[in-house]
DNA sequence: TGGCTCGGTTCAGTATATTGAACTAAGTTC
DNA sequence: GAACTTAGTTCAATATACTGAACCGAGCCA
C-alpha cells in the first residue's frame, strides 16, 4: 500500500481551493486583474475561472471595477472584523499597553504567523520616525521581524525546516542584513529561546531595531508576537536589555491574561 | 418557459457558498462553535461541514481551539490587508486628515457597504470619549450610522426598497430613535442629498452625533464614506453647519482625489 | 457500571459541478 | 478597413464531489 506521496488531497471542495487561491493572488499583487489573467496565471481553465469569479462576485468577495478587471471586495473586511473580534487578543494588547505608560514613547505592534510571514492586527505607532509605519493587514516576512522570530522560536525544529528548508522558501531580504540560510536562522532563534526575546536589528528597516516576544497558547506554542520598536541611535546596550526584559514580560502577562 | 423564480442560481460552486456561509456564521456570533453546530445551524449534512471545514482549516480560514471548537483564522486578516491595500482609499484617507489639524479634536471614520451594514476600514478616534470607539473590521447597521445614509443616500429608489422593503430586513434599533421604515428612511435620503451631508442624532449611540458624506467612485455611486463624530452637548446649530460643509468638502476632495 | 447521547470520522453511489470547445465582441495592427 | 488577437460567455458530456448511513469514542447521567 504505498502512496507515501504527500499529496495535497486534492480533491475536496475544488471550487473553495481555487477560490482561496484567487484571493490570495489578487492579494499578493497589488493592483486588479482582468478575469483571463486571473485563469492564466493559476493554471485552470476559462470557463472554470468565469463561473468561479461570477459566484465570487455575487458575494463581493471580488468586486469588477470600472475597466472590468477583478479586485478584492469589502466583504472580506467583514470577515477580518469577526476574525479581531472573536479573538480578544487585540483588546487584551490594547488594554495591556494602556496602561505602559513607560512604553508611550515607543512603536509597539501585535502580530499573528500566517506561513511565512506576519500579519499585523494591532499597531501603536509613536511619533517617533522609523522609516516604516506599521498598519493593520500589513505583512512582513517572518525571519526578518522581531514578532516573526519571536513566534519562530516556538515552533518544532521539523516545522521550521519545513517552512525554510528550499532557498526558494525565502522571502526576498528587506535590507542587506538579511539572513538567508536556515542554519543561521535557527541559531539564532535558540538565542531567542534563551533571552526570552528576539532581536531584528535593521533586517526590516534600516536604522531600525525591534525587540519581540512570543504570546503562547496552552502548548507553548505562539499565538501571537508583540514587539517594541525603536531608532537605532537610541538603541544602547543598557537600554536594549531593559525594554528586551520588559517586551517579554508583557507577552508572559497577555499569555496569562488569554488563559494559558 | 416560465421560470422566472429568481432562485439565487445554487448551481455553482456550492462548495464556495457554503464556505463563505461558514465564515459568515462565525463572524456573526461572537465565539468559537463545534462542527456539528455549524453543520446544524447552516442546515447540511454533517458529512459535508466535516469535508468542507477540514479543508478550510487547511488553509487556516478557521482554525481549532484547544475545546475542538472551530473559530475564524488568521488567514482572513491577509486578505483584508491585501483589499486594503489595493484600494487607496485609506491611504488617501489618512493623508487628508493628518493636513486637516482643526479636526483634530473629532473622532473621523471612514466605512464602506457591505449589504445593509457598514464596515470600518479607518478611524481616527479623538480623545474625546463618545460612550463608543470605533474600531477597523468593527459593523454597524447602515440605515442608522452617518456614513451609511450618506452611501445610501446614491443607490436608486429601486436598489434602496430591495435592501429595505421588508420590515424583517431592519436591522434591530440601537437606540430608541431607530428609523423603521422605508418611508422615513427615503425622506431622510432626500435630504441628505439636498444638504450634501447626513446626520445620525443619536441613533447609534445615545448623545453621540455623527455627520457623514460619501466618497463616489466616477458614476456617482458611493465607494465609501466618512463622518465626523461629537457629543451631544457640543452639537449646537451653527458647529453643525460648518462640519456638515467640511466633511461633505473632504468627501469632494477625496472623491476627485481618487480620480472621479 | 452500563446505557445513552452526541460529536467526530469514514466510504461507496449518485447527483451535479466542472470543462473543453465553440461562439461573440471588442480592441489592435498593418 | 480587414485580418488577427484576446476577453468574455454559453452549454452538453463526464469526471468527481457531496451525501446518507453506518461506525467510533468520549462524556454524562442514573
Amino acid at each position: 500500500m504505498p502512496q507515501p506521496t504527500k499529496t495535497v488531497t486534492a480533491g475536496a471542495a475544488p471550487a473553495l481551493r481555487r477560490a482561496i487561491e484567487v484571493l490570495d493572488l489578487l492579494g499578493s499583487v497589488h493592483e486588479p486583474m482582468a478575469a483571463a489573467d486571473i485563469a492564466r496565471e493559476l493554471g485552470i481553465p476559462k470557463s472554470s475561472a468565469h463561473g468561479l469569479i461570477a459566484t465570487m462576485m455575487e458575494y463581493e468577495l471580488v468586486i469588477r471595477g470600472v475597466d472590468g478587471r477583478i479586485r478584492l471586495g469589502p466583504r472580506l473586511m467583514r470577515w477580518a472584523g469577526g476574525f479581531l473580534g472573536q479573538t480578544n487578543l487585540v483588546s487584551e494588547f490594547e488594554h495591556y499597553f494602556a496602561g505602559a505608560t513607560e512604553l508611550d514613547d515607543y512603536t509597539i505592534t501585535l502580530t499573528v504567523l500566517e506561513g511565512r510571514e506576519v500579519v499585523y492586527i494591532a499597531c501603536h505607532n509613536s511619533g517617533q520616525p522609523l522609516g516604516l509605519t506599521f498598519r493593520i493587514g500589513m505583512r512582513l516576512p517572518a525571519p526578518y521581524t522581531a514578532t516573526g522570530k519571536a513566534q519562530l522560536s516556538t515552533i518544532s525544529a521539523g516545522e521550521l525546516e519545513r517552512l525554510f528548508a528550499e532557498p526558494k522558501d525565502w522571502p526576498a531580504p528587506l535590507t542587506h542584513l538579511g539572513v538567508g540560510s536556515l542554519e543561521q536562522l535557527s541559531a539564532e532563534l535558540d538565542a531567542v529561546r534563551r533571552n526570552g526575546y528576539s532581536i531584528d536589528a535593521g533586517q526590516v528597516r534600516e536604522g531600525m531595531v525591534c525587540l519581540g516576544a512570543p504570546i503562547k497558547d496552552h502548548s507553548g506554542r505562539a499565538l501571537a508576537g508583540i514587539a517594541v520598536s525603536m531608532i537605532r541611535s537610541e538603541a544602547t546596550g543598557p537600554l536594549l536589555e531593559a525594554l528586551g526584559e520588559r517586551i517579554r514580560c508583557a507577552a508572559d502577562t497577555l499569555t496569562h491574561r488569554l488563559g494559558n
